[in-house]
DNA sequence: AAATTGAGCATGTAATCACTCACTTTTTTG
DNA sequence: CAAAAAAGTGAGTGATTACATGCTCAATTT
């Protein structure tokens, strides 16, 4: 599964044989037959893990009960992603475009969430807040996948700001 | 270039077989490497016009002298997507993650345009919020095409009514 | 009228694909 | 400890793949 990932998330899977995987994973071709049933079970087998890791992931912010530190660590949710997953979130998000991979509802409680804390902090509009930022989310998510956790940082820094989480700066850029 | 446009972008350019255009095409399957010399020439061709396409979507925009209007014309560029383009920008979307066909310059125009407008605007941090907006933008397009011009309205609404572009309703949500 | 071109075709091919199957080895369990 | 179950093997299989070859034919150009 580790080998497979490695290859479906930056080769893509159709691009990817399974006797590459086999080879890679050291076992034999047949293996993966036996354990995954074909191909596309061993693709189920790594989507799978996508709802623990979600849970994983934003689970401990469900239970806070500030506010503002709910906003502050979903927007430093895309910074603390270790390296070694960024192959499993780049597959999730290549998936996405497949009816069948593409479940909007898994950020379901965080949006939730994310409109209690606007709620709370008195925004008009803390539906639209939160699903604005949601949005928000999956685009820094995919920046940092594709080009880097750099590329990123300005953005996140910014919305600390406008979120009034971090100082402004005294120099302007 | 129509027949692999349509399979490139809704079932991949790996998933999809030469013969399988040719077919759907109504020509020889020789055909497609006369013209294009291979597979990938085939997609390159497709992929080229991408520039044109950014220019045709983006270049009115840059001649625009009133700061709001620039903003609100970028804002109304995702839902302005007409559906039989949803295809070409698909297929652009998933070969972003191929270095090769990344290419985040072709929006520093627009980028630059829009820190411009923010800048006079009076925007304390207008090259942040230019990117920001940029980052958010590929977000919208995301969405739509994923899941529909529907899935972004209220994003599209509610950012038009944060850069004070439409009137603050009566009722909050 | 001869030569050249480019679009188009049918057929062929070596390589690769996902997958099967008969088999051996290792682990679990009563 | 023996039987059963699970894990693992690797040489096949037919289908499909991207691409090559040699050809026709109508429209231009010389």
């Amino acid at each position: 599964m580790n080998a497979a990932l490695e290859f479906f998330a930056n080769e893509g899977y159709d691009a990817t044989s399974t006797s590459k995987i086999a080879k890679h994973a050291e076992v034999s071709e047949g293996l993966i037959f036996r354990h995954f049933g074909n191909k596309k079970g061993l693709l189920d087998a790594i989507y799978m893990q996508a709802e623990d890791r979600v849970k994983q992931l934003f689970g401990p912010i469900l239970f806070c009960t500030d506010p503002l530190e709910v906003i502050t660590r979903i927007l430093d949710l895309p910074a603390s992603l270790e390296e070694d997953q960024y192959d499993f979130w780049k597959l999730q998000f290549k998936l996405k475009w497949e009816v069948e991979y593409n479940n909007p509802d898994k950020m379901k409680p965080v949006l939730h969430k994310l409109s209690w804390a606007f709620s709370e902090l008195g925004y008009e509009f803390p539906e639209r807040e939160a699903k604005l930022l949601n949005t928000l989310l999956e685009a820094l998510f995919l920046g940092i996948l594709r080009e880097g956790l750099l590329s990123q940082v300005d953005n996140i820094d910014y919305l600390k700001i406008k979120y009034k989480i971090k100082e402004i700066p005294v120099k302007a850029d």
